[in-house]
DNA sequence: GTCTATAGGGTGATAGAC
DNA sequence: GTCTATCACCCTATAGAC
């Protein structure tokens, strides 16, 4: 259907260009261009702007819904928490240009008052939760705690990378984590 | 004398509105009139948004210089250390509103490439190396990677208490770090 | 469903009176 | 030094042909 190849193009087009550029810089018009769909067609699909930025909350829930549950099928607790970490790791390159590219999107829209704000905390408590029930798992009474702290270490982590342009900071946080993690099980 | 007054409560009131709003999304409107400055004025102080931009830069800087002064007064480097996650801590409510108001503005600045973004690295990177150096004073030689572990610690239990509107995430994640600090000394 | 043309509103920046 | 008036541009969103 070609219809909803171009409403995935330009899902995809504005989730990567939200995340090099920030919501507010960026334009329909780079959107369009992107995805490679005439401006005015934009509309048939998604009526404002802000349906964009919730169409992209959305498709990182679901790749983050994904990823967890690929991961649920690991045979630990303590395997799932470091395969999480290593998918993180993977992607410091990306983060020391641009960021964490959900953490950017969340911390930018934190400025609003909505409703696309909470959205997107909703998905971050999503992750949080699930990082809780791995520790609960371990054995951890102060599982919630736990889960803050790690999915903290990996935002400043990101942010860090992101200021100092340095994609080893997330090599060495990620190994520091990793043996945390063991240290735990 | 009036002009440095006016100048004084124009950056004042650019660094409270670009935390509030983001820098994308104010205008210099919106900083005219927190200011109580007539809209064309703002010219005669600086001629450009961007140069609205680095005089917060260099507003945050200037404050984090004094902070790290005072702190130096401490005796002991454990001391320091604690004192600034207090001063974190003791920010917990505007961060689990707006973020962190260095890091989010530097989140924002780090998706371009016209130096706005250097010169907050710049002022993240002296922090940093403010950190390493009580960590050498405490005996750690792996000092700079604890510093960037602490700050990006920071950054993080920010963007969180953020996302999740929850300023307690900062107390429990300060009370850590605390604990983390002793156990080194 | 697709696309062009354009309306309507707001923005950064400037010119020039006082 | 201070301020008003306004330009020139760009953006979101819509109207309507095809």
């Amino acid at each position: 259907m070609a219809s909803a190849s171009k409403r995935e193009r330009l899902t995809a087009a504005a989730q990567r260009v939200f995340h090099e550029q920030g919501v507010e810089k960026t334009t329909l018009a780079d959107i369009a261009r992107v995805a490679d769909v005439p401006l005015g067609n934009v509309y048939y699909y998604f009526k404002t702007k802000d349906q964009l930025v919730q169409a992209t909350i959305d498709s990182h829930a679901e790749y983050l819904g994904n990823l967890t549950d690929e991961l649920g099928r690991l045979d630990s607790p303590g395997k799932r928490l470091k395969g999480l970490i290593d998918f993180w790791v993977s992607g410091r390159d990306l983060a020391a240009r641009y960021g964490c590219p959900f953490g950017t999107l969340t911390v930018e829209l934190d400025k609003r008052e909505d409703g696309l704000d909470q959205a997107a905390g909703e998905v971050m408590r999503k992750l949080i939760d699930w990082c809780a029930a791995q520790f609960r798992s371990l054995g951890c009474d102060d599982a919630p705690d736990l889960a803050i702290t790690l999915v903290g270490a990996y935002q400043g982590m990101a942010v860090l990378a992101n200021a100092l342009r340095d994609p080893s900071i997330m090599e060495r946080e990620g190994h520091r984590l990793g043996e945390w993690i063991d240290s735990l099980g």
